[in-house]
RNA sequence: GGGGGCGUAGCUCAAUUGGUUAGAGCGCUGCCCUGUCACGGCAGAGGUUACGGGUUCGAGCCCCGCCGCUCCCGCCA
């Protein structure tokens, strides 16, 4: 049975044609005398009527022995519905078929979650959901966002052959490269004890086909991390992965303001502005406490380093002594902060060392009239002080202000995280309002090229080694390597960090400096690490630099969802195991003796898997 | 590796804080019903309270362990 028309399809304009639906069985309506099956397909539902006194009997029969998510193939003419029966809301509402033809295709068991409920399917339980994965997608919810993602992937595509890339696809079998991310390892069964590793990413062959030629190169690339789960973060993930030759940071960002104008147009018919703002990672910290700021609401940091750097109150002129700053951020109608909540703040501020964190609840004093701080620093400020908070956080009855006295990074970093906190929980109140719909793109531009690990005693790359300097900065390398800024560049989207990349080092003078001087790697084992990409680059490498967007965090911003696996086909859980194929799971002895692996945990007969 | 939340009928949840036979809505089964679309009505079935121990006269509830899902920190660009 070929079916002429799909679900969400017929309109008054079909009334008189014969038509055949196929699909699941979404709802049934068994009056009696009368039963009225709707038919859904991955387009919609469209109702059909089994009428009795235009039917066999043996066909209505089986009309009534219909069940839910049964398969059908449903022939009939189409008409139009009586006066008031229509149905507003679906868009075949208007018309129904007049069933003269069923044809059973499938029965199907009663599901174990409902599928045809949005407002109950949303709330069933993610185990479930994610055991049975084809049930779930079948609702149309999940279906949407699948649809929605092969929509933007070929929009993105369509894209990129437009600007002349090229869609070059890189080995999955790559090689250990233990710098980052931990690696998933696949062992090689033709020499023993030797392995392939999954990409973390596509980095090095990227730059590679800068070598080669190719100039412009893209992919959907399929990236692998072994680190633990978050809602935004799986094992395997795509990456919309971008490289190009003979450009500079200013064509990066205009490709990227294209590349998600396009998207932002297709998927959800939105005109973003371009170009977009930017902001340097030092006022980005300054402003917002974070590298991936949401700039839809306010509460932004204030400095009051020259304010206090004389204050009789230690713990702030201490800090400022120390080489720090104080700051400040007003939560803006928070004075009634809990208990609890204060103690999580100050939890946050201890993660980052801190010793406290110092509040002021700006309520109503006993009188009922006059406005009083209560907070246990008060006392230590005088008059100019106090006059000083006032003004520049615009403090009024309600707020709460919470100071962050430390060194820059680190009060920035406390104060963003209270921020983001804070803001969360005026939301649940209903008192700050931060719009869904409201896309706020940036790039942060400027990082700082290198980061220093004080454990270690050594400058390490806070992107790769091969980030750029700003060309500027270059003589610093050697001087004052905490100055120089990399030509690097983060896209982020209302807290989100969308993507990343950099103009990388193509002068092999460059990267000598920062390899062997800067992060004092021996020559020898630079070769040995980086040795092929060495090689490849003294070959005439061009200049060039890229971007890599995470396709999955992109989606469930254009979906509307928090999760990523809710736009990823099969996820797999916080653990790492599919919880529909029940892997990882354990192997036949034969599969390792070819492997040449042995275990040293005790294997279990059945999956599941062992405990690591 | 660490911290938080959750786990009770097929699903979503409740169970007066340790007390009789663990309930409700939806779903499911049967019967009735000719304009429903959250159809309606009547009747019914359905429980190892994730799992394993312990405390107690008595445990869904308290304690210990363990498994799973989830959120966060660490980790991860």
């Amino acid at each position: 049975m070929k079916r002429t028309h799909h679900c969400n399809e017929l309109r008054p304009a079909h009334i008189g044609q014969t038509v055949t639906l196929t699909g699941w069985v979404h709802s049934r309506r068994d009056l009696g005398g009368l039963i009225f099956i709707d038919v859904r397909d991955r387009e919609g539902r469209t109702q059909t009527v089994f009428d009795p006194s235009d039917l066999p009997p043996e066909l209505f029969k089986r009309a009534e022995q219909l069940r839910s998510e049964w398969v059908v193939g449903i022939t009939g003419k189409v008409r139009q519905r009586p006066a008031g029966t229509n149905n507003a809301k679906i868009p075949t509402g208007e018309v129904e078929v007049m069933t003269t033809a069923l044809e059973v295709l499938n029965t199907a068991e009663v599901l174990p979650f409902p599928v045809d409920d949005p407002e109950v399917s949303n709330k069933v339980n993610e185990e479930l959901r994610l055991k049975y994965r084809y049930l779930d997608l079948r609702r149309p919810e999940i279906a949407r966002n699948l649809r929605l993602r092969s929509k933007v992937a070929t929009a993105a595509r369509v894209f990129f052959d437009e600007q002349g890339f090229l869609e070059v696809e890189t080995p999955i079998l790559f090689k250990s490269t233990p710098e980052g991310a931990r690696e998933f390892l696949v062992p090689n069964r033709r020499e023993p004890g030797t392995f392939y590793a999954l990409p973390q990413s596509p980095q090095q062959f990227k730059q590679i086909l800068m070598v080669a030629g190719v100039e412009k190169y893209y992919q959907l690339a399929r990236c692998f991390r072994d680190e633990d789960q978050r809602a935004d973060r799986q094992l395997e993930f795509t990456q919309v992965d971008i490289e190009m030759s003979f450009i500079e940071r200013e064509d990066i960002y205009a490709l990227i303001e294209g590349l998600l104008k396009r998207v932002w147009k297709v998927a959800l018919n939105v005109d973003i502005p371009t170009p977009f703002k930017r902001l340097t990672f030092e006022e980005a910290l300054n402003r917002f406490g974070i590298d991936k700021p949401d700039t839809r609401f306010g509460m932004e940091l204030v400095d009051f380093t020259e304010e206090f750097r004389a204050s009789t109150f230690k713990v702030f002129s201490g800090a400022v002594a120390n080489g720090g700053v104080v700051k400040a951020l007003n939560a803006k109608g928070m004075a009634g902060a809990t208990q609890g909540q204060v103690e999580t703040m100050t939890e946050y501020a201890k993660s980052f060392g801190a010793k406290g964190l110092a509040f002021i609840k700006v309520e109503k004093g006993a009188d009922g009239a006059t406005v009083e701080w209560k907070s246990p620093i008060v006392k230590f400020f005088n008059d100019t002080e106090k006059a000083a908070l006032t003004s520049k956080l615009k403090i009024e009855e309600g707020d709460l202000i919470l100071f962050a006295a430390d060194q820059w990074l680190n009060a920035c970093e406390i104060l963003g995280k209270i921020r983001l906190y804070c803001a969360d929980i005026l939301k649940g109140q209903g008192k700050l309002n931060v719009p869904a719909d409201q896309f706020n793109f940036l790039w942060v531009i400027e990082f700082p090229l290198l980061g220093f690990d004080r454990e270690q005693n050594r400058w390490y790359s806070s992107h790769h080694p091969f980030t750029a300097p700003v060309t500027e900065d270059i003589p610093l390398l050697k001087t004052d390597p905490k100055k120089v800024r990399g030509q690097h560049y983060d896209i982020v989207v209302n807290g989100v960090e969308l993507g990343g990349g950099s103009i990388r080092i193509h002068q092999p003078a460059v990267q000598k400096t920062v390899f062997e001087e800067v992060l004092q790697i021996a020559p020898e084992e630079t070769q040995l690490r980086f040795g092929y990409m060495l090689d490849a680059f003294k070959y005439g490498a061009p200049p060039h630099g890229g971007i890599a967007l995470g396709f999955d965090r992109l989606m469930a911003i254009l979906c509307n969802t928090p999760s990523i696996r809710d736009v990823i086909a099969f996820p797999k859980t916080a653990k790492g195991t599919c919880l529909m194929t029940d892997s990882p799971s354990t192997v036949e002895p034969k599969q390792l003796r070819d492997l040449h692996i042995e275990l040293k945990v005790k294997q279990p007969l059945a999956t599941p898997a062992p405990k690591a």
